[in-house]
DNA sequence: CATGAATGAGTGTTCATTCAT
DNA sequence: TATGAATGAACACTCATTCAT
């Protein structure tokens, strides 16, 4: 799909042995000369692709963030309601940050707290991924799923917040093991906090009509 | 109350010009000169009191840390109920953040994603206030006001990881302008989430009986 | 003896510990506060008494080589002959540094090779200590004790050189446990080196003259 | 015959710079940065050969030593005889300081004193060279030029410290002005004191017998 | 393309020294 | 006297970045 150049094999490289260091030590502490040498290169040869250190740093989600965006437009594709979205995306966050804890470590430690980041091409590709939760937030109030008076926005925060906190949490104190035993129970919560209908899911009712005689009616 | 040796006087003047400082450009494009000419003293005299830039930096979150923990818990002894605390509580959080941008900041930016942060005094205590969430809400459990599978740990996770997202923005972003509006809304999504009794507010069933003909039953 | 004023009890104890201090970490990497450690005193006192930490470490030698010199000048007038002379100066060096180890560190590995310390009154008193020699041996050529052509200052260099090389590998490398064995065997090379009538020890003649017959001559 | 390789040969325009500073200012007055502009490069440079200034300071003896280890090795290999070997010893060490007046001064004033050059590559290639004393030493005690009781080791400390404390004298005072001059006088005075056999050289006997009267005889 | 070699620019940190009290 | 407090002046060392080859 994607053409691979020579050029853009070597940037790859160069960018996974980044994402390495940079999530290991963190940015400052990282050289460049160790990102070289993880890459098996020299640190000149990182500046033939890279024109500074912060640019090597800011390039690192750029293929991430669009296959995952990817990834998981094809996923929500497949799914019907916006409660359904929700889980969906929610999962697809958490298994994603699970499955490349380095990247998650270079986004969640270092990018995420970065002024100058917030101006990358990165950066919106980042917020437009975040659009889709608004976008399905939306879907469901006016399909009448949530409640009307629900604010997408903070409904985002909440959703991201979560994730990122939880994501955090699992990168410095290894807790929990497995982040996506967050999913439905996050789901659960937010869910449970905008839905209109609130019976559905541990409400079940079942009405029973006995013939009666009618001696016994009062 | 707290006496103030000349010592601790000189210290906070310090802090307080550090805290502004990391605010304004981080932590590794600060120069330890610049905090010392926000304070008005010599380089030198800033290791006087404090053994190095990163221990300065871990000193920032200590007093502020304090008082906040101990506002908190002020206020919340004036309120009844596992739902009125959460709402103070995410009052008190985002309230304190509000008008402390420079520790929000440092905090926020620099603090929450340092390894070594987490093995210092002041992250300790920042724990424990954080203990105080899941507390009150084992209280609400206890007390019947949340629901009996409510994961105090994930909430925990859900209000803070908000919170701090929501402070980020605000910090980088400039939105919202005033983070207390955030405070109802999240505190209405959390415990709609976890409340144990649902229907009282919102459900109301209607059950008609309709005579149907003898035939038509199967 | 000599009077001590409060003063001069001071500087004797701020100089102990700097000799200790200085003699334990070398000089450049001694610090004048651990000197003032020592002596149980603050930085600013040190100042009181000695205008700089140079000027602390050129008054070290003062003291303790009048001391030495003295004795060793009262040893001296008991000792005939220049052979025993030169044994006692040597046995009186060795002994001076092995019980002043502290003193010996000073003087050897720091003072001998500082160029400021040549114009220093406690350098000029160290020389004059030093001629004692040349002018012992020059006595013992006049009395014809040692050989003629002797070059006292070759010979001093001699002595001096062996006993500093000696002290320092003592210090160094603890070799050997006791300096005083070698005034023996060092006093009998240079003396064997320069003495003029080199019999007496080990070479007796017996001349015995027998009357013989006059018939038995040739 | 030694390869010089471009990285050997910046090391030595390094080392040869440095040792010009160090013996001019000391070790501890001289700067890196200084070393370097004599050198004709950067400060940084310098880091790229020696990771410190300590182990630039230890390298220094390295080259040199090899060189004059070699020398005196090919020197001796003409010489016969132990008293021989001793004085081209010793006029090989005296010659060696007088050619390389920067190195002796690195050597006798700044390493000579130092603990930790006790533990470097250098200083074991040093003491190997002044094994070489002790080695011949015992040849000629083993060949009978000297006394059975000789004690090498004495004997060494005797040369060595003679020589150490002459150039010491050299490059302190500058007396003399050539060394050279030392090297037989120095000779004498330690062969003289270590020799086996004492008449041949000096000792002239005149016995000259009297006819006597009779009559005078006790 | 790749890099060996060089460095400019910068900074945390130390410490001898001062001086008001 | 003694010192607590402050600092000026230095310096070793690092590293992102450049460029000739």
């Amino acid at each position: 799909m994607a053409r691979h150049t020579k050029l853009e094999a070597r940037k790859e490289q160069i960018l996974t042995a980044a994402e390495r260091i940079f999530a290991g030590k963190g940015f400052a502490d990282a050289t460049v000369a160790e990102v070289a040498r993880e890459a098996g290169l020299s640190d000149a040869t990182i500046y033939e692709y890279f024109s500074s250190k912060e640019e090597l740093l800011f390039s690192i989600p750029l293929q991430t963030t669009r296959k995952a965006a990817r990834e998981l437009h094809t996923h929500l594709d497949y799914i019907r309601g916006a409660v359904n979205k929700i889980r969906g995306i929610i999962y697809g966050y958490l298994s994603f940050y699970q499955n490349h804890p380095d990247y998650a470590s270079v986004l969640m430690l270092i990018l995420k707290q970065n002024r100058k980041f917030l101006e990358t091409e990165a950066y919106q590709l980042i917020r437009e991924v975040s659009r889709m939760i608004t976008r399905v937030l939306e879907e469901g109030i006016a399909s009448d799923e949530f409640k009307p008076d629900t604010d997408p926005y903070l409904v985002r925060a909440v959703i991201l917040g979560t994730i990122e906190h939880s994501v955090v949490t699992w990168l410095l104190l290894g807790r929990p093991q497995n982040l996506l035993e967050l999913a439905d129970p996050l789901t659960d919560i937010v869910i449970e906090g905008i839905r209109k209908d609130k019976q559905p899911k541990t409400m079940n009712f079942r009405l029973t009509l006995d013939p009666v005689d009618e001696d016994q009616r009062s």
